[in-house]
Formats: C-alpha cells, sequence, structure tokens
DNA sequence: CGCTACGATGAAACCGGTTCCATGCAAATA
DNA sequence: TATTTGCATGGAACCGGTTTCATCGTAGCG
C-alpha cells in the first residue's frame, strides 16, 4: 500500500542505490538522473520510512530528555529552551517525565541506548552510580542540566549563592527578621542536596555575614516532619503560623516562586499588604511570577535549557565530550514585592 | 559491540525464532526452553532493539501530538492529562509544539504516517481541507481535541457558553457595566473562529439575554488592530485605558486566565483593589490562577487531555472510529476576584 | 589509438527484529 | 503397531532503508 523506495527505483528506471542518493544528496548522481528521481518522488507523493533509515543509519535523530514533572512550570521553562534550540534541526525532542522512583529507574536504563536516542540531557537528577553505569555504558552524549556529577558535562546554577542573594536584598532594603520557607530538603529522584536545601544554605550564610542570628523560629522547617512545605497549601500554612508569632519577620526569602505564591496568598488571608507589611523574594522566575510581579531569584530557566541544548548540537557533531562544569549565571529581579520594612499598621486578622 | 537476537540465540543454542518468542512471550515456546532463554538474557543484559521492532512490527508504538505552543500553560494542562494516561502503557508520548506556519504545515503532513506514529491527537487546531486529506490519508487513529471537524473524533468546549457563565457570574452579583478584553480573534494555526471570539458571543449573549446593552467602549478590542489583547501587556494597556474611561466598568470578563492576570497587574498599576472595586473572570483555570484565587471559568483542561488519551487507547485497541461529536464540561470557579459591586471609595490614580 | 582513471550506476548485503513455513518428534487415535 | 495430530523448533524471508562493491562507459592521458 505505501509506497518505498523500490516502488520510486521503478517507476524511475533506476536502482534503489540511485534514489537513495538523491534522497541523500549524495554528489555522486548526474543532475540529470537527479533530477528525474526527484520528480519521480514528487509524482508518487514519497516519503522515505523513517523507521527503516533509523535502522540502516543506526541513528535516531532524537534526543531524550530525563525530567522530573515536565509539567512543573521550571521544567516547562528550562524544556521550552531545549525545545527552541532543536526546532531547527532535523533533531526530535522525547520527554520522558519521570513520576515515580520505579519510572527513574527504567528511563536510566532504557532510555541512554544508541537505538533509542542520539543523546541524552539529563534535567534536575543526580545520577546514582548504577545510572551513571548505564549512561556512560551507552557511550552516548550526555549533559548534566540543574544537577552534577564529574563523569559528565554538568550545568548548575549556585543555589547558595542564589539563596545569599535574595537574603541580602532583603538585608540592604533594611530587613532584620527575615525568615526563610522552602522544601522539601529530600528528593527520592536526586541523590544529592535539593535546590531547598542549597538556597536555605546561602540564606544561613548571608545572614551569618551580615551579623544576624539565624533564628530557629523563622526557619519554615516543620520540626516533625523535616521536609519543610512541600506544596503551595503548605507554604501557605506555615507562613500563617510564623506571622502569627510574637517576633514575626519583616520579610521573607522563599525557595521557590511557587513557595511565594503561597506567602502572598498567606498575606492575603491575613490581611498584610506586600510589600508594606512583609516582603517576599521568589526564586525561578517562572511565568507567573511576573503577572504578579514577584521580586525573584532568576536561574533564566529558558537560557539554562537552551544552552544545555546548544551544547549537546555542539556534542552531536562531534564535539569535545570531556566532563566540564559550567555554573549558570543568576540575577535578582526586583520587582514589586519587596521594600523596606516598616512598622506595621494594621493588625493581623485571624 | 551491541547484543542482538542472534547473539542471544547462539549463546542460548537455540534459533532466533525462538528467542523472538520467548521476548513476545509466546505460548508456543516449552517451560524449560523459556527458562533457558531467559536466564541467557538476563546474563548477556540484551535489551530488543527498538527500531528493529518497530520496522519488523510495522507499529511505532508512538503517539504524537500536534499542538500550538506546548509550553502555554493551557497546553501543559491538557498535555499532563494525556501524559499521564499514556504513562502507565506501552505508549510513547511525542509532542509537535508548532510555533509557525511552515511547521504547522510540515507536522500536518510529515506527522500522521503509520511509519513514525501509531495515532494522532491534534489539539487546538482545526484542520485545513489540506491537513484532513493528510490525515485521512493516513489511516491512522485521529482525535481533535480543542477543535472540531466532521470527518474526525472531536472534543470541545462550548465557548459561548463559557464566556456566557462568566457573564452571568458578574450579572448575578449586580454588575450592570461588564467589560470584556480578550484575543486574538484570528489565529493563524486555527482554520476556524478562536476561542476568544466564541467566549466573546456568549458575553453578549449574556447581556443581551439580561437586557444590558453591548456597549463598544467596554468591549477590549482594539479599532484599529482588530485584534483584540494578544498578550498579557496588550490586556493590561486595555485595561488601564478602559478604566480611565467616564463610565468604567465595575467587573470585566477575559477570554483567559493570563488576560485576566493582566487585568490584575493594570488594576495594581492604577490603585484599584480587587475585587472590591473590580471584579475579573478568568478563563481556562491554569495552574497560577489558584495561586491568586482568580475566579474562573474552568474548562479542566487536565481532564481533557486524559479524556482524549483515553479515547484514543480505545481506539488503538480497534475502538470505534466513527466521527462523533463530544461537549466537553464547563465550570465556573468561583474564588476572590469577584464580589458585589460598590460605589469606587479611592480616586483613579494615573 | 590503447590504456588508465574516475564518475555514475545497480545488485546485493546489511541493520535487527518478526513471522511464515517446513520439519521433527511425541502423544493420541485407530 | 501404524497413522494421525499437534506442539516445539529453526531456517529463511521480510520490513524499507543505506552502503559496499563490482561493473560499465567515457574522458583524459601518453
Amino acid at each position: 500500500m505505501t509506497i518505498t523506495i523500490r516502488d520510486v527505483a521503478k517507476k524511475a528506471g533506476v536502482g534503489v542505490a540511485t534514489v537513495s542518493r538523491v534522497i541523500n544528496e549524495s554528489k555522486l548522481v548526474s543532475d540529470a538522473t537527479r533530477e528525474m528521481v526527484k520528480r519521480t518522488i514528487a509524482d508518487l507523493n514519497y516519503l522515505p520510512n523513517h523507521t527503516a533509515r533509523r535502522l540502516s543509519l543506526g541513528r535516531t535523530n532524537a534526543i531524550g530528555v530525563l525530567i522530573p514533572y515536565f509539567t512543573r512550570p521550571s521544567a516547562v521553562e528550562r524544556l521550552r529552551g531545549i525545545s527552541d534550540v532543536f526546532e531547527g534541526t532535523t533533531y526530535n525532542l522525547v520527554v520522558y517525565s519521570v513520576e515515580s522512583l520505579p519510572r527513574r529507574q527504567k528511563y536510566f536504563h532504557e532510555v541512554p541506548r544508541a537505538d533509542r536516542v542520539d543523546g541524552v540531557i539529563v534535567v534536575s537528577m543526580s545520577p546514582s552510580t548504577d545510572d551513571v553505569r548505564a549512561l556512560t555504558h551507552s557511550n552516548l552524549p550526555v549533559i548534566l542540566l540543574d544537577a552534577e556529577h564529574p563523569s559528565f558535562i554538568s550545568m548548575l546554577e549556585d543555589g547558595a549563592h542564589g539563596g545569599a542573594l535574595a537574603t541580602q536584598h532583603l538585608i540592604g532594603l533594611g530587613h532584620r527578621r527575615i525568615a526563610f520557607i522552602g522544601g522539601p530538603f529530600v528528593d527520592p529522584f536526586n541523590f544529592a542536596r535539593t535546590p531547598s536545601t542549597k538556597r536555605l544554605e546561602g540564606y544561613k550564610q548571608a545572614l551569618t555575614d551580615a551579623g544576624l542570628p539565624v533564628t530557629e523560629a523563622l526557619l519554615g522547617i516543620d520540626p516533625n516532619e523535616m521536609i519543610g512545605a512541600h506544596s503551595i497549601t503548605a507554604a501557605r500554612e506555615l507562613t500563617v503560623r510564623m506571622m502569627q508569632q510574637a517576633e514575626r519577620p519583616t520579610g521573607i526569602v522563599t525557595a521557590s516562586d511557587t513557595h511565594a505564591f503561597g506567602v502572598m496568598q498567606a498575606a492575603r488571608e491575613l490581611g498584610l499588604r506586600i510589600p508594606d507589611d512583609l516582603s517576599v523574594v521568589g526564586y525561578d522566575n517562572v511565568e507567573a511570577a511576573s503577572y504578579v510581579e514577584l521580586t525573584t531569584v532568576s536561574q533564566s530557566l529558558y537560557d539554562s535549557g537552551k544552552c544545555s541544548a546548544e551544547r549537546m548540537l555542539r556534542l552531536l557533531q562531534g564535539g569535545d565530550r570531556t566532563p566540564t562544569f559550567e555554573r549558570l549565571p543568576l540575577d535578582l529581579l526586583q520587582r514589586k514585592t519587596t521594600a523596606m520594612p516598616a512598622k506595621p499598621h494594621q493588625e493581623v486578622m485571624t
């Protein structure tokens, strides 16, 4: 039913090898023959079978992206950067969304195989020893984005630096009681410290450097659970509790924009005005952050995705595969949720 | 280098056909042989070549999703629904993000081919006559989500109904001067009325039904451009202009949550309080909408994606392919951006 | 004018699976 | 015991491309 290269060859009165050469723009075909074959191809509306092509070429023209929860705002932003780069090429993007531990394992073992993809970009997951074996065994180009490992080209933001950046911003504005809300501090998919953990470290460091104390009551870590705020709801509840303390904070540094949204919800609930009564700094600069004019640490997720994809393209063209570590730049985007602290002029409603 | 089925056969001392049968769980193998082959497979750490399998089976185990701008919040939500369904199956999801007209054309012609995918879900794009030809020619199962065409199974929300729902909500609260902000009203990818157009129709209908006039000055349509607000910035600017009129609205119906975010930005800029001074209704219920507690019309994007994917699975198992039209349900989610109208107690700052 | 070299070309092997078909053997039946 | 039936099995064809290799014709050279 479907037209194969042999049909084209027969109709054009040439051998299949010649048709194949025309398709692949080999110069080993005379102009006359080339034109004739091209016309025949157009006549028959022939398109080469993708799968057969893959099989004989031993290449897939696909890039695999392993990423946890690909619908999370930060993942979407990074994917957008990656996708924009591959749009213009012949490469196809295949996204493997990791949403459970078994699946993580499955993907790490099955995706990095030459018969599946030509390259792998691993996002926000530090490979375990076992994963490393699977990745290197495939002999494919690998890039780690938002994660690091000495065996692979890694691109990572310095979370501690970002946490410090946010904290210093508030200190610079005159805040003295600055809280931190983040979480989770453990991640089942990532065999490394979580982003929240690193950002918390930067927060503590910045306070210490400024001669300010790190106060237990201002750390948004549930002492029972040790996990911190793992959702927007948890962030909101934590904020409400925190703001009902006597020595409540005038500013809050968060580990993500989502946490910051939770803080903002809590503020609205409590009748507090942002930034007048409470300053908030987010982290990630997801799309929604600009909607609500959130001051945030921008990892420029889009650029980082783009960067990694461009690097992958270079690897695919035979670029140097020596493992390197690239630190992604960070910016503090000052918008409208931070200001100088002021004495509250309004009681907290409960 | 890589291990093939022939290596396994040789090591196990059986024919390749037998190994293939074991892989495919055919019952035409004795228990003893099966066990032995399985052990050999495990020993060699053999995984069948994906591509070769595709070629000889004539199936790809992939589902193609054609969707404009897959990183838009509404697209992400639908994809999440689709992806959740296919996660548990052997099918692979391949997303083709349409971001330009040439690419749209390319995808419509190249993706629906049996050597690429086993089925196609087209999202938010009404196929042109040419597209219809390409889709039907492939003889693959096709589902249209958020679009409709008599030749295919279509699943679509009733935009006019949703627009009316939002408008009636404001009317019910006592609003009389209700504006509409939306756009674009033409879409290069979609050969049909845009969502904004349909929602605008519902808005007008609801006003008329309630005996209220449709006022030119309350339609957020730039008379010069005829495109309305195509971005959050445009929505913000349009709102600012509109709120500086003498007879300014007390409530605004928008064509999407993104438009609503623009309205909210404008309100903040103007010093207007939501919902006290201005009510806003969004549309889509994207994730960020809940962060800011936006009252919105929920198409339940996630469910619609899930629905379409489940339907596709049934088609792949030989289900009935007769074109049908399925209307997706709508809900009005009342949150905190709508309230009864009040006399403004504060001057508009300019 | 004869020989060489090279460009154009097609037949066939190959990529790594699945499956048809023929074969052999053992159990069931006459 | 002879014959049929049916299950287990392996060889080989096949899916639809690419590529090697051999062949042929002709232009270039001595």
